[in-house]
RNA sequence: GGCUCCGUCGUCUAGUGGCCUAGGACUCUGGCUUCUCAAGCCAGCUACGAGGGUUCGAAUCCCUUCGGAGCUACCA
């Protein structure tokens, strides 16, 4: 591996939906890489399936990319001296060379169609055989060519895949090696003309000066077509990438993430509440490891400690509780202006707040008493509704619980102790409330408050009472209690 | 079916022949703390898939076996 001195990662995804946790994982440790080596992150489109992947999908891509703080050095939007990075803006490319395959006898044309193929797969299959094309249209004569010519056949570009073996090192998981005998010869090109992924990885690859391919398990037994690629492309074996096959994130079905088992998508946890360095080092922790025992890190320690050699061969399965642990970590780490910044679009879009600078100013004062309570931003517009309501009304089922004697008498006394209060800070109030309900009344304390906690912010479970009795002023904290009091 | 990869607590992992009566984290259970909910603190549960070797000694090396996954497209 002589020149892999200036280091070349790509991340290259085939967005056919929404970057999802898989794809994520692989863009974090590519991204990770490329910053630990000091070297560079390409991020390139693989949208030769056109079918499937879409504008729309493309940009949310790149929206997600930037989201998570993964930035890349070329590709969208910043361009590069290899560029386009989008292959459908490639396609010349990817047909001069499968015509120069052509001319050099390293691949041919194949007019078998669909459906011969078809049925010849499953006859191998039958036979205990292995699946793969049987190299019928391998050396086919003029003759045959034009007669397929005449029934108005058009062939697709096929590799032909010479006897022997490919091996190569792979980072995380040693030597494999592939016998030809089970790498059928495979298509480059559609009958369209249109590149496959085959052709068009490994061209970009080489055009770009890839030197480190981190990517899914599930491209490993590809990699054998790819290095066929190179070698007609007339590369030389050292100047092959590093291959590095990253381990799948499983959901709880025990099957490769798909949209099928879960919510993958990353736009999810995002309206979720999940913090993007979260996300990443919970991702991280997910094949990977620091060797310590220090699980909580920055995105800046991931990229000191990252290196493909520490990467697990195994899968793992990606486990909610733990992403949510970290997510909380990361929630009360945060100081209060940035928890204020990531919490107002969660207020705004619930219309808890329109945003105004009043608004702004209760919710920076009640930000520190709910931020060691939440684990996902999306619960802070529960939590804090009941300082900006206006039409206040504790729901029938919480009321329900104020109508006994006990509490309906807790709720008298304390309105009569609190209501000649000079001052309103929750140290006071909780002053006058406790000699009045536990010391006097003898009442238990989570009994005590617990009907002033209902009046008050509408529900059993909230934030701190008397933090949130002096947020809420003493004017609405009384009109409060006053209401829940049956005449 | 064939090929390839993978196999340590429920989950993520540490571990590269002796430091392992297997460590950490999340979850779970119990307790402490406590105005609810959290957070915090303490304790507990539970794992080297199985079977054979090699070795004075194996989670670590070898073999077999079982299990799981991926690929097997004119998808990527």
């Amino acid at each position: 591996m002589s020149n892999k001195s200036q280091v070349r990662v790509r991340f290259a995804p085939s967005p056919t939906g929404d970057l999802h946790v898989g794809n994520i994982r692989t863009a974090l440790f590519d991204w990770a890489y490329a910053r630990h080596t000091g070297g560079k992150l390409i991020f390139r489109i693989e949208d030769t399936d056109t079918e499937r992947v879409t504008d729309q999908y493309i940009k949310a891509a790149i929206d997600t990319l930037k989201w998570l703080g993964l930035n890349w050095d070329e590709g969208p939007e910043v361009g590069g001296e290899y560029g386009p990075y989008l292959q459908s803006q490639r396609l010349e490319i990817y047909a001069t060379w499968a015509q120069k395959f052509l001319d050099q006898g390293d691949a041919y044309h194949c007019y078998c169609s669909a459906e011969e193929l078809e049925e010849r797969r499953s006859a191998q299959m039958k036979s205990n055989q292995a699946p793969g094309y049987d190299g019928k249209c391998r050396d086919l004569s003029a003759q045959q060519v034009s007669e397929y010519k005449s029934l108005g056949r058009k062939p697709v570009v096929r590799m032909r895949m010479p006897d022997g073996e490919t091996a190569f090192v792979d980072a995380i998981r040693g030597e494999v090696k592939f016998e030809h005998k089970y790498v059928p010869d495979f298509v480059l090109a559609r009958a369209d003309g249109s590149p496959l992924y085959t052709l068009a990885v490994a061209v970009d690859d080489v055009l770009m000066k890839i030197t480190h391919v981190l990517r899914g398990e599930d491209l490993l037994s590809s990699t054998p077509r790819q290095i066929r690629v190179y070698q007609a492309m007339g590369v030389a074996e050292s100047e092959y990438p590093i291959f590095a096959h990253l381990p799948f994130v499983m959901g709880q079905d025990n099957a490769k993430l798909s949209k099928r088992n879960g919510e993958v998508s990353i736009a999810w946890y995002r309206e979720q509440g999940f913090l993007p360095e979260a996300i990443c080092n919970y991702l991280a922790l997910l094949g990977w490891s620091p060797g310590d025992d220090k699980e909580n890190i920055t995105m800046q320690e991931l990229v000191d400690l990252f290196t493909v050699e520490r990467v697990n061969s195994s899968p793992a399965r990606f486990d909610m509780k733990k992403l949510e642990a970290i997510n909380g970590d990361k929630i009360r780490a945060l100081t209060l202006d940035k928890f204020l910044e990531w919490s107002l679009p969660f207020l705004i879009n619930a219309k808890v707040i329109t945003g105004n600078e009043q608004e702004i100013e209760v919710v920076k004062s009640a930000l520190p008493i709910i931020q060691e309570r939440i684990i996902k931003l999306s619960e802070i517009p529960a939590m804090l509704n009941f300082l900006f309501v206006e039409d206040f009304k504790v729901a029938d089922e919480e009321l329900g619980k104020l109508q006994d004697e006990a509490s309906q008498n807790v709720l008298k006394v304390a309105l009569a102790k609190v209501e000649p209060l000079q001052s309103w800070d929750h140290a006071g109030i909780e002053a006058v409330l406790r000699s009045a309900l536990i010391d006097e009344l003898g009442l238990k304390p989570r009994i005590a408050f617990s009907a002033l906690r209902i009046a008050v912010t509408g529900s059993h479970i909230s934030p701190p009472l008397f933090e949130s009795l002096q947020l809420l002023g003493k004017e609405r904290s009384i009109a409060r209690i006053k209401a829940v009091i049956s005449k």
